[in-house]
RNA sequence: GUCCUCGUAGUUCAGUGGAUAGAACGCUUCCUUGCGGAGGAAGAGGUCGGAGGUUCAAAUCCUCCCGAGGACGCCA
């Protein structure tokens, strides 16, 4: 909650060192970093601007360190939140925040509802596209890391200020390759998709299925179902929503394809060659043409591909995040290279690695025995799955070990995160039940009682909560809240081992109390953005 | 061959250029006349793939090498 605090009172104190000719004034700030030390001894926060500027002025880190920390000394309201301001080798200054400072703090979290809301987003509207899983079968678990890393990450960004719309592209045009190659199947003309689950579709719809003689609306047909499943099974089941199913078809009914076509032709990068029609990509960066229109006349999947991104780009969002599967990895370069021939700027795409399975194999959906997500799901619980996928960074291939995951579901950390949860609550019942106590009873005067060391790293890193936040929402890193989680989970139970906050004679210790009820306020609405159940019994 | 991503404890993974590299699981000990023991304490286990370089400071940035996976199609 102090970081910002102290990089202001730092900056502010290096101006003054200017003005009175301490330091030189042409020194470069490339922005002073403020770090949260993991050591004890080591303070809350931590500046190492000192080390930065030191070879500029020709003076030791130590020295400048010093003179910097003597000038916040003067500072009366930087004193008041700080106990102390520390100097230690080779040149970091380190902040110590006052008992004082810390039980006002931990006031605000108690009596904060949005504890954790950060405005980094300020409002700016945010477009996240993630899964577009072509609809010709069911999800698998590579699929799962997508999607709950994703939607995570969408619940983080809104937390942290953004309007955030989550968009999915549905691959459904009748045109296009994989639908008539579905459409094939279909049809019983081919084997592509063909599994256990696609032979009970068209069982299912055999008599709907005689009506149709081409691939196209075949394969139309059946992507239609498979979507319906594949939408019930994200919601019902996944827990993850979409805002807004956006059509592939729709981009050939409102005429986006061919209106791409014409600027592409205008701009003088379109041209002919074997029967086909291909795009200049080459001059943007990427390592060949590429084909827009087979020779067949089929557009291909990066015609449309483009023309979605354009109306993306045209419907007013600040910033567009994709998030890729490892197998689109390939089609990036072009991408990346049509979004400068439209001067999109304000779009990032991520890619979510392999997930492979143990031994090697990897995950294929044209095999029939897929490992799906609702297998994971029904495995190891929605909890543990969401869990599972978000303590890894995105861009990490990762093994996949189902055996292990269901082994691992009864230990897994994220029940340690719900037991301490369910802990708080407990407590904060038994002292509302058996001893008639109200949670308005607690007053700010009340926190003045905490005196314990264990007390305040409680309070130490429950304040790191927007931190944590905004950290995540600005490098897009997701799984920093659940590393972060498992922390708080283990102070808190530290903290419990050495604190009574209903003694033996029934006494309740109000400040304690706050303490307890201010981390399971935290644990909750981490899980939250998590997509977990917070239960209050376990 | 070219281009991506990765290489950290026995295993699976964290680690915003900063201080003595962390967690979970597994392993070895120990703690319960206790507000939830699904807990807690202690310990073993690392040349951060290798070699150079940049920097006051490198697991982190750059180059090369080794290794793993992936992408290089008029598939998506």
């Amino acid at each position: 909650m102090l970081r910002k605090t102290v990089r202001r009172y730092t900056k502010k104190a290096i101006k003054e060192l200017q003005k009175k000719g301490k330091l030189p004034g042409d020194i470069k700030l490339s922005g002073i970093k403020v770090e949260t030390p993991t050591r004890a001894g080591q303070g809350d926060y931590s500046v190492t601007i000192a080390m930065q500027i030191a070879s500029q002025t020709g003076r030791k880190p130590k020295t400048l360190a010093k003179i910097i920390r003597d000038e916040l000394l003067e500072n009366s309201a930087a004193t008041k939140n700080f106990s102390d301001i520390n100097v230690a080798s080779p040149g970091f200054i380190n902040f110590f925040i006052s008992d004082k400072k810390a039980r006002s703090l931990l006031w605000k979290i108690f009596s904060d509802e949005d504890f954790g809301k950060v405005n980094v987003g300020k409002d700016k509207k945010l477009n996240i596209e993630f899964g577009s899983i072509n609809p010709t079968g069911q999800l698998h678990v590579g699929h799962a890391r997508t999607f709950f890393y994703s939607d995570i990450l969408a619940n983080i960004l809104e937390f942290a200020g953004y309007k955030v719309t989550r968009e999915y592209y549905v691959n459904n045009a009748r045109q296009s390759a994989q639908i008539k190659e579905l459409g094939k199947t279909v049809l019983g003309n081919g084997t592509s998709y063909k599994g256990p689950y696609l032979e009970k579709k068209i069982k299912k719809y055999k008599k709907s299925i005689k009506r149709y003689k081409n691939y196209g609306p075949a394969g139309h047909f059946m992507a239609g179902k498979i979507q319906k499943d594949i939408e019930t099974f994200l919601a019902k089941k996944a827990g993850v929503e979409f805002d807004k199913w956006f059509e592939e078809e729709e981009l050939y009914k409102k005429g986006d394809v061919s209106a791409t076509m014409r600027e592409l032709k205008k701009k003088g990068l379109v041209y002919e060659k074997d029967g086909a029609i291909w795009l200049k990509t080459t001059k943007y960066g990427d390592k060949q043409d590429q084909v827009l229109v087979r020779s067949s006349g089929e557009n291909t999947y990066f015609m449309t591909d483009i023309a979605y991104h354009r109306n993306k780009a045209k419907r007013n969002f600040d910033r567009l995040i994709d998030v890729w599967g490892a197998d689109h990895h390939g089609h990036l370069r072009r991408m990346q290279a049509a979004m400068r021939i439209f001067n999109i700027k304000n779009i990032d795409i991520l890619i979510a690695q392999f997930v492979r399975l143990k031994g090697g194999a990897k995950l294929s959906k044209r095999r029939g025995n897929i490992v799906t997500v609702e297998d994971l799901i029904d495995e190891v619980g929605l909890d543990a799955a969401r869990y599972f996928f978000l303590t890894k960074s995105l861009d990490s291939q990762m093994e996949f070990d189902l055996n292990l995951a269901k082994q691992q579901s009864q230990k897994n950390p994220v029940y340690y995160i719900q037991y301490t949860h369910a802990r708080t609550c407990s407590i904060l019942k038994k002292a509302t039940t058996d001893r008639d106590f109200k949670k308005t009873e607690i007053t700010r005067k009340d926190l003045k009682a905490i005196e314990g060391e264990g007390e305040f790293k409680l309070i130490n890193k429950l304040i790191l909560f927007p931190e944590i936040i905004e950290d995540a929402a600005r490098d897009w890193q997701a799984h920093r809240l659940a590393t972060y989680l498992h922390e708080l989970a283990q102070e808190f139970n530290q903290f419990y081992r050495d604190y009574r906050v209903i003694d033996k004679d029934g006494f309740v210790s109000k400040p304690r109390l706050a303490l307890t009820i201010a981390t399971g306020m935290v644990i909750n609405k981490g899980l939250e953005l998590l997509g977990i159940k917070a239960p209050k019994k376990m």
